[in-house]
DNA sequence: TCATGTCCATAGGTGTGGCCTATCGCGGCT
DNA sequence: AGCCGCGATAGGCCACACCTATGGACATGA
């Protein structure tokens, strides 16, 4: 049984004339007869009554008749299926990132490629870089943005570095600017008033380990909050925060900015998937469009320092 | 797309190995892995995702399984309709005849077909000549058991004879035995009390007709009647019948059966079906039991006489 | 009655493609 | 290092789906 014999017979069985039928698919008569002969002698009953003139279905062919039809359209279905996930326009992409990330680099990024391919569906899934990797190699993401290094480092998990970004203090312009001129020194936060993450958040360990490494413990006025909770505390005056240089740039004017003085902090944005398959289609889309938007952010970036 | 292609993907599918694939559906390895490029070429999509010893579904791949195994179970089933269809498995068989046929033939008949294919239902339609002569032109009967000659002949229906069937007159036990000695003539039925069919019935026009060929009208004491009616007046002395052999030699031990004086009645009974198509395989089996029930029906008739 | 037309079946030739065996290349073992 | 397992590739073979040409049966009309 070949799908053309099926197709074949469909349309012999709608016109009850052969030569109309072998005209409309595209093949000589004698070929449509024959490959109905055949069809007939694999199912082992004719489909056809043959009187001179006046072709009809025989019970058989009654009984074929559904059946064909439903095997051709399924097929049609499902060439229609698997080219629309193959040309993206449809399907979805499981993306993990920090919320940090979230904030700062995702909503443009996501943006320009729903643009691109407004079929595919996106699912967010905001937690730290520890919860991203273990959903990750759980199959239970495509796509991780995280910070690294990587809390638990694994050979299941391949990582690719997008971007160094830059961390930077912010404070209420209300108050005064923190450090000395335009820039700042980790060692010069040492007493300041700050507004610390909930645990989980990479940069509440860069920033601790910062200030240890200069020898002081930081001292926190709030301390757990999320990223826009902090944000909001910040602007309140309740003290500073180091965030990214990108997070700050979104925040809005009531913040001021300052950027620390050489060498700084920074931290190492990377997209992790799993070793062992490739990731889907919509999700390599995906890692396209992040890795072109890093050009446009480091220009920007560098632009504004 | 092709069915084998389908079931390699779907056995594929299944294994997550092509080479144990290969020989579950019984073609060399190379086969198996060109058809599954032929098919992702042919959609436009990889299907497998081919990591050394981690062969995984695509997206496309999922979505593509589900309506691949329902193409090959749909192929199946269509395989499997037609040949119980083609072997008699299943199938009906719409045959017409009228009432003495009914009576006379059929039980046998249709007992042995029975037994021969329990899967074809079988449905009966009890009426005059005419009516089957209608209902085979409008495509409403498969076949029918008709009295020859037919009342309205047509070159839309082939008739083929069955057999001859000779008429007996059938009296009560109760009663004196018709006629002289073991046979009677039909002159001798002048004067007898007769009970006749209704309308319709061909055993009707021909006992009339033939009353009338000897020069008398026959005195009906009963008239219209079913069969099973008639005979039961018979039982109860209301008069004489003539009926078909077949019928009377049914009829139980409390009726007499005379046969009738050379040259006797006699009727043609034909099996009729339209010409311009075959009749269904059911029916052309059914044909088949009824011409080989002839020889049996002949020689035990004539062993009667 | 014969010519003509229609329509499906048959005959014979051709090329594609599905199958085979043999082999390669790669990665994971012992 | 060497072997093994596994999928991909190469090349040859043959079946079969396709074509054109023709046959044969039936219907129609001059």
């Amino acid at each position: 049984m070949q799908f053309q014999q099926l197709l074949y017979f469909v349309t012999v069985a709608e016109t009850l004339h052969f030569t109309h039928a072998a005209e409309q698919v595209h093949v000589s008569q004698p070929s449509l007869s024959q490959q109905i002969r055949a069809l007939e002698k694999e199912l082992g009953a004719d489909l056809f009554t043959r009187a001179r003139g006046n072709i009809a279905l025989t019970d058989a062919g009654k009984a074929l008749l559904p059946l064909a039809r439903r095997i051709l359209a399924d097929a049609d279905t499902a060439r229609h299926e698997v080219q629309e996930l193959a040309q993206l326009r449809r399907g979805r992409v499981r993306l993990g990132a920090t919320p940090s990330l979230c904030t700062g680099l995702l909503p443009d990024v996501l943006r320009t490629f729903h643009d691109l391919h407004p079929g595919i569906q996106l699912l967010i899934e905001e937690s730290g870089s520890h919860d991203l990797v273990r959903e990750l190699a759980r199959g239970a993401l495509d796509l991780a943005l995280v910070v690294l290094p990587l809390p638990t480092p694994s050979p299941a998990l391949t990582t690719v570095e997008l971007l160094h970004e830059d961390l930077v203090v912010v404070s209420a312009a209300s108050v005064p600017r923190p450090g000395r001129g335009r820039s700042v020194r980790v060692a010069d936060l040492e007493g300041e008033p700050m507004v610390m993450f909930r645990h989980g958040y990479d940069l509440r360990e860069l920033t601790v380990a910062a200030c240890r490494a200069e020898g002081f413990e930081p001292s926190f006025t709030v301390e757990g909050g999320e990223m826009d909770a902090v944000l909001g505390f910040v602007r309140a005056g309740l003290g500073l925060a180091v965030v990214p240089r990108m997070v700050a740039a979104r925040a809005g004017r009531d913040l001021r900015v300052t950027p620390l003085a050489r060498p700084g902090l920074s931290r190492t944005i990377a997209l992790a998937h799993r070793s062992d398959v490739d990731p889907p289609r919509a999700a390599r889309e995906l890692q396209n469009v992040l890795f072109a938007s890093r050009v446009r952010q480091t220009a920007s970036a560098s632009s504004k320092v």
